[in-house]
DNA sequence: GTCTATAAATCGATAGAC
DNA sequence: GTCTATCGATTTATAGAC
């Protein structure tokens, strides 16, 4: 549905110097499928065709079907570490910077209304294949112990309980905002959030 | 694991008087798989295998995979009717009840750590399949309804957003507990949700 | 190094025996 | 009415051609 080409022809750091983006397309598509359709119900020839490359030649970029699972939870979690980072730098404050971890969420929530949180969504499913440790647990735990360590900077001793509240209420938005297909659930969370770390 | 033998030795309204409970058998393996297990993951077979039924057997009791599916869910909305309605039959005032409600979810707390909300992950799956309106939304909107009911027998105005605020704090709490395999997780977000209860 | 053709396994579903 | 045997479609994965 919506393009997600970040193609860059033929740089970083390949082996040969005679690639182009297929790696990168595969990875693209894989993440927006594992989203919208579920880890479970997208077939490799699903991500093959949405990222243009014949459909046998994933196993070429990917040993397994798994390792693609692994490639998308990574690449969630760069991108995540990556925002944090990214408003650690433009915010000074706790508070600011809570605040503006909030913000962002709301940006996309009509998107999460419709496929749900691309995080929350792929923990709840990947649980069901029962590993010992979930491998997109660390999905979780990122904004979590972020969120922590803002709480911390704020003075309050129950600053792992105050992120892992937050986390859940956001969370739980989404599930029932996915499953209500209404944004406006979201909207409302993030206002009652905000209102809850003003009065910090 | 548990034993879920709702038998009843040739019960109930059937055409014939020859039942023995077959059908009850696949369907309580269903409830327990589609839960611990997942939708997509469970297969047919399973069902049978758990149920002690011949593998191509459950197709005299239902016509396809998604019969048994709709079976599961209007098995939970009618236990979530009967959990309600047991409820208000023994609690007379809204905040009790309340209160009663969150006690009973915090009863399980061992069983959605390991394998989350039994509501929340068919709803979450079930998303995935694009149909207009998701079958599963009907579980979600039961509690939600009752809540709301409670909270305006108290006088609130904003009773529907309190109580999708209730709602989303635990199954947000479900999935973090189910995603860290911690059961304190859902003992800590009843004890918040309880204390905003009381200072209502 | 890249991809086509195909193998191997699995699952939902059905036809028909008992 | 109940269940066995099997079909057909799908999907992961591989062997080997180019």
């Amino acid at each position: 549905m919506t393009d997600v080409r970040t193609e860059r022809s033929s740089a970083a750091g390949q082996p040969t110097g005679k690639r182009q983006g297929k790696r990168e397309r595969l990875l693209a598509a894989a993440i927006e499928l594992l989203h919208q359709e579920g880890v479970e119900r997208t077939t490799l020839a699903d991500i093959a065709h949405r990222a243009e490359v014949p459909v046998g030649g994933v196993y070429y970029y990917f040993k397994t079907k798994e390792d693609v699972v692994t490639a998308v939870i990574e690449a969630h979690a760069a991108e995540v570490r990556a925002s944090l980072a990214d408003i650690e730098h433009r915010h000074g404050s706790p508070k600011d910077r809570l605040k503006a971890l909030v913000d962002q969420f709301a940006s996309r929530n009509e998107l999460i209304a419709e496929f749900g949180c691309p995080l929350g969504t792929i923990c709840s499913e990947l649980d069901k294949r029962h590993v010992e440790t979930s491998p997109a647990a660390v999905l979780m735990r990122l904004p979590i112990a972020w969120m922590e360590e803002q709480y911390r900077a704020l003075g309050c001793d129950d600053a792992d309980e105050l992120a892992l509240e937050l986390m859940a209420a956001y969370e739980g938005s989404a599930l029932l905002a996915n499953t209500m297909r209404d944004p406006s659930i979201l909207t409302g969370a993030a206002r009652r959030i905000n209102r809850g770390i003003d009065a910090l």
